[in-house]
DNA sequence: CCGTGAACTTGTCAATGGCAAGATGCGACC
DNA sequence: GGTCGCATCTTGCCATTGACAAGTTCACGG
């Protein structure tokens, strides 16, 4: 009546921690073929159980995407924490946002991309709120200090800079003599946000 | 002996224009449900010809996605060249990128996706670099006015901002409190480019 | 011991990509 | 006119996938 119990087998019928198993299944299969290049049977295949067990755990793909990238955005929202308090610098934020990005590859790809998630997913939005307020939050300073600066457009420049910058640079767009040290060559871009024009140059 | 030819028919066997119907359709189908939302199956269906009537044309859908992907650099490159021309400013250049990819959401959804991609397909690397040429173009007066000026790192830092703009605008990650011109949006930010840092603001 | 529920397995079916053989029709050539 | 070659399609097959549902296992609580 137990034909599990009875047999010599591997491991017990409950796997134990399929979940997390299933995560870093997908983690890597991202990085080897990106989001799309794998199906969910391929992911039970590599933890070792049947073909619908992961449904259990994450409905669909997409569920597993929205953990993924839920997860990613906590990662980034402590990396963006941990810079700004060790340097008090919004440019070295930037810094950590690129430097999340390229050792987070696998959860960055998937982090930004609506078609891949479930917007509405409770985790998943606050996890995005809180990378957000951390991003924003060291623009605040400029609004109090100059109200000149206009935060709003000052922030989503800063962001809009290291998101082009990770993501081009994610996608083998950029030219080799960039170097490849990511923060490196982030350090060396974000000087021109909020620096002067050239002498002599037209332009703005 | 000829089926076809006794039958009446809404249409004659060839189809005549398959290859621009298909790229329509893939067109209209990107932009309803992502790049990955739909196969090429629903195409054929969407041409009305036969479930593997386009793999004459592209091989694959990889091979689809790859000529969008090399009109949309072409595309892009006319943009960049007539906001040059127009203007002779790097600044409404990169307010023309973003311009561009909003307006050709579908084409810029797949340009800098390699996974997509054949990057081995010459018609796309010629595409590429024709528009990646237009992009840095407008960088070379700085090298030659201001010896001082990086050009390769300050036309990354032009390229990142205005592509993550882009990037953010077209996956819903932007405030609404931007507003839903993008080109005002694009002209607000780059102000912030190569800009002075406000007064009394550590960050530097 | 029994019932419940979480965590799995097995099975089925429609849709897909990939491949190959077959069919259509046009132009060039004899 | 007939034949051939080629571009452009159609049909058919098969392995794989997602989605769904029924079935099984096992730990815990009453």
């Amino acid at each position: 009546m137990r034909p599990y119990a009875g047999l010599v087998q591997a491991r017990p019928y409950h796997h134990g921690h399929l979940r997390e198993t299933l995560l870093e299944a997908a983690l890597e299969a991202i990085r080897e073929s990106g989001p799309g290049g794998w199906s969910l049977r391929d992911l039970a295949r590599r933890a070792g159980v049947s073909h619908a067990a992961p449904a259990h755990h994450f409905g669909d793909k997409r569920g597993l995407l929205t953990a993924i990238a839920a997860d990613g955005f906590r990662g980034l929202s402590e990396a963006l924490e941990a810079a700004w308090r060790a340097s008090g610098s919004f440019l070295e934020v930037g810094v950590a946002y690129v430097g999340f990005a390229i050792t987070h590859r696998a959860h960055f790809e998937v982090m930004y991309r609506p078609d891949l998630l479930r917007r509405d997913d409770p985790a998943l939005a606050a996890a995005r709120q809180a990378s957000a307020n951390r991003l924003y939050g060291s623009m605040q300073d400029a609004a109090a200090a100059d109200p000149a600066f206009d935060a709003l457009h000052g922030a989503i420049a800063a962001w809009s800079l290291v998101h082009g910058l990770a993501t081009l640079w994610l996608s083998g767009n950029l030219p080799s003599a960039l170097g490849d040290d990511p923060e490196a060559a982030a350090r060396a871009v974000l000087r021109y946000l909020f620096q002067p024009l050239p002498k002599g140059w037209r332009g703005a």
